[in-house]
DNA sequence: ATGTCACAGTCCCTGTGA
């Protein structure tokens, strides 16, 4: 089995994009987030002739989580089940492992309200993640705007006093690691740099000025399970790519 | 720190968010 994890900066923007990955790395499961659009845009035919079963939460303008699989797709869920309007989590069951789709919230600056809403989104994840079933596979995949370590960011200096790097925030990651996660790409590379996010500007993608937040949090018996984690860094090039790279994780099931 | 991109609203530019 084959999953990806795409934060692709807007769907409507980047279909052109998605479908040509999509038929060239044929993923199992596709995790996006940031589709920017309402469920009536969302390509559900163009995905099926794709042969994928997809399922979105859509909002609008703003986020946007999505689950496509070509190996089944049931028991969707959107939301935490609260009243928090904004469409950042969508789960769903795909050949019997539990997926999740994350946008985890940008944070802005450690003083804006947004870094609380962010602290406070990240407890509810933790919450979630924590009553799961323990007998079934799991893989939370997301933006989690959030760079676990300094090894996860090209120059921790520029960063200090920043979002993405505050001890809060990454001890909101060891949270979820604390329910019996793994953060494969790093598990299976430990030592190694990957960036999966560069800012459009300042040509920072062609200076390897990138942060590592985009993740894959799997289950321990899962992790076991991995063959490989990368980011696809080909993704970031090209023709109006998204600011951010697919994540890949592989496992022998 | 900021050389970009995408959005909406209104229009072909501006403010906002990332």
């Amino acid at each position: 089995m084959n999953v990806a994890t795409w934060n692709v900066n807007s769907l409507t923007a980047r279909w052109p994009r998605v479908r040509a990955w999509l038929e060239d790395k044929a993923p199992d499961v596709l995790l996006i987030q940031e589709t920017k659009q309402t469920d009536s845009k969302f390509p559900f035919d163009e995905l099926e002739e794709l042969g994928y079963q997809s399922a979105h939460y859509g909002q609008g303008q703003w986020n946007g989580v999505a689950i496509l699989s070509r190996v089944g797709l049931e028991d969707v869920t959107r939301g935490f089940g609260d009243d928090d309007p904004e469409a950042r989590v969508i789960g769903g069951r795909c050949s019997g492992v539990q997926f999740y789709s994350c946008y985890v919230p940008n944070g802005r600056a450690l003083d804006d309200p947004h870094y609380q809403y962010k602290l406070a989104w990240l407890a509810k994840l933790g919450q979630l993640l924590a009553q799961r079933d323990r007998s079934v596979h799991v893989v939370v995949g997301g933006d989690f705007n959030v760079a676990p370590s300094d090894l996860d960011v090209y120059d921790p200096s520029v960063y200090v006093g920043l979002t993405h790097v505050s001890q809060p925030e990454r001890d909101a990651l060891g949270a979820l690691e604390a329910t019996g996660l793994v953060d494969l790409t790093r598990r299976l590379h430990p030592e190694d740099r990957y960036y999966s996010w560069w800012d459009y500007r300042n040509g920072a993608f062609h200076r390897g000025w990138g942060l590592r937040i985009d993740l894959l949090f799997v289950d321990e018996a899962l992790a076991e399970l991995a063959t490989a984690s990368y980011v696809d860094r080909d993704a970031r090039k090209g023709e109006k790519p998204s600011d951010h790279a697919p994540v890949v994780g592989e496992f022998s099931i």
